[in-house]
DNA sequence: AACGCAATTCGACAATGTCGAATATCCTCC
DNA sequence: GGAGGATATTCGACATTGTCGAATTGCGTT
């Protein structure tokens, strides 16, 4: 790992959790001295990744990473390839739908289908949410388990009243998912909803994201028809992007100590 | 500039250019040895700015820039305040609105309101258009007369064949835009689409944002009523961000021999 | 107008990234 | 199914490059 770049990163992600720093309060923060943070804020901001605020001397992300992330959802196959079933799913069931990948511990959701029923909703696309409080997040790591035994190393933050922490209940939902293919979470991330949740896999096996259906709390447990248009909308999207089988086949945790050759 | 991290932003342009590229392509395009780009590469797959193609050895941009665009667009003070703004305009004019910031050489569209006639039309939030064949390009230039000189300098691209790329015609709409704050652009673009922009201002008189109506062509050019929308528009959102006067003062080129001390 | 804080510039040192060669891995073509 | 080529990845020595502390400038505040 590059050092400078490794810390252009960290000011990156200080800046995506604080809004507007100064100098000053970066280099507090990440522990480098001023001169340092400096030189790498300007070397952003040369490339547009970081902006003045306007009127003042504190910074902000810049510019150049909304261009960015717009090419990046262009070149996300699974999206382009799934919309027009999420779309599909979300008129069927009358709720909306989403599309996620995995960054990490947490879940990006890359498209969003607002509820077809007209009310004002927030779109979705873009938001974050901690993998391990939601069904998309569960489903990506049920399938891997080497990064979910990791995951469930680390303490786990609680976002409501219901976020699952303890990771011998996670890692048990994880092996029934890995098996059935479909993952649930109630009110775990927001009171409130709850959603249901199911690979999407590649030509080679590979769970590369993951399709849910976000269900109110009140209307829990969903209809069985829900679960089976998620199945098929997921085997769908995962048939078009070249995968033979599904649900995919259980994945195999990497043993720590390699058969000697 | 630090080195290492102007090369990586060079990635990571290198990748919005063309999607996926392997390590030798990408050291070919930049013109260094493949290890220090593959050095490179796995830093920023490290922070999940790049990620690998799935099944390939290729790579393609991450989903850490989704998440981070996100929180851009929503630390943007201006696009929280026009937002209502300029759906109010979009209304009243039948007509879709943008919101764009400058990006170098281009226009970031950072808000977009679709026309409001119900038809189904593109969202065009991240869009990137040359500011030289756009409306809002045009306003931000006229408004940064340092820039806007060295881009004239530069050839520039043609978009359509109704693009203006010669210099002198250029620097006579920035003179006139400057007087007026009212800046058009008839099939630069995009040939069909025409739109008239004006600025957004902050407390301290600074250009910082411009608001654009899109025309259909078939309609050039728009009512009067369009054009005061557009006025009544700017002005009630740079006065909502503490801006005393509106149009703002035609700006001052800083001379190329400073006054002796 | 003067103080204090924060951003910015500068230069020397050595830690760090860079590069070329060697190795491993994947894909293609026979 | 095997061999060849191409591409990605690893490794270590060198010197370029980034880093750091101190000095300077600029700004906001009292």
């Amino acid at each position: 790992m590059i050092q400078a770049i490794d810390r252009a990163a960290k000011v990156l992600s200080s800046l995506q959790g604080a809004r507007h720093l100064g100098i000053t309060e970066l280099s507090a923060e990440l522990g480098l001295p001023v001169s340092t943070v400096h030189g790498i804020v300007k070397s952003l901001q040369g490339h547009g990744l970081v902006s003045q605020e306007p009127g003042g001397n504190r910074y902000m992300l810049g510019p150049a990473l909304l261009k960015l992330s717009n090419v990046y959802l262009d070149t996300l196959d699974v999206r382009a390839r799934a919309m027009r079933w999420t779309l599909e799913l979300a008129r069927r069931t009358g709720l909306s739908t989403r599309l996620g990948v995995q960054l990490f511990d947490e879940v990006i959701i890359i498209h969003h289908n607002q509820r077809p029923d007209g009310s004002q909703q927030m779109p979705e696309t873009g938001l974050a949410i901690p993998a391990h409080a939601s069904a998309m997040g569960k489903v990506l790591l049920a399938y891997s388990p080497d990064y979910a035994a990791g995951l469930l190393g680390r303490p786990l933050g609680s976002l409501t009243g219901a976020t699952i922490t303890d990771p011998a209940r996670l890692g048990a939902q994880f092996a029934s998912i890995a098996g059935n293919g479909i993952a649930t979470e109630e009110d775990e991330a927001v009171l409130g909803e709850s959603s249901v949740a199911a690979p999407i896999v590649d030509t080679r096996g590979n769970v590369i994201a993951a399709v849910a259906v976000v269900v109110p709390s009140s209307e829990w447990p969903p209809d069985t028809s829900v679960l089976n248009g998620l199945r098929e909308t997921a085997r769908n999207i995962s048939r078009e992007l070249g995968a033979s089988t599904w649900p995919p086949r259980a994945p195999q945790r990497s043993v720590a100590v390699p058969p000697e050759s």
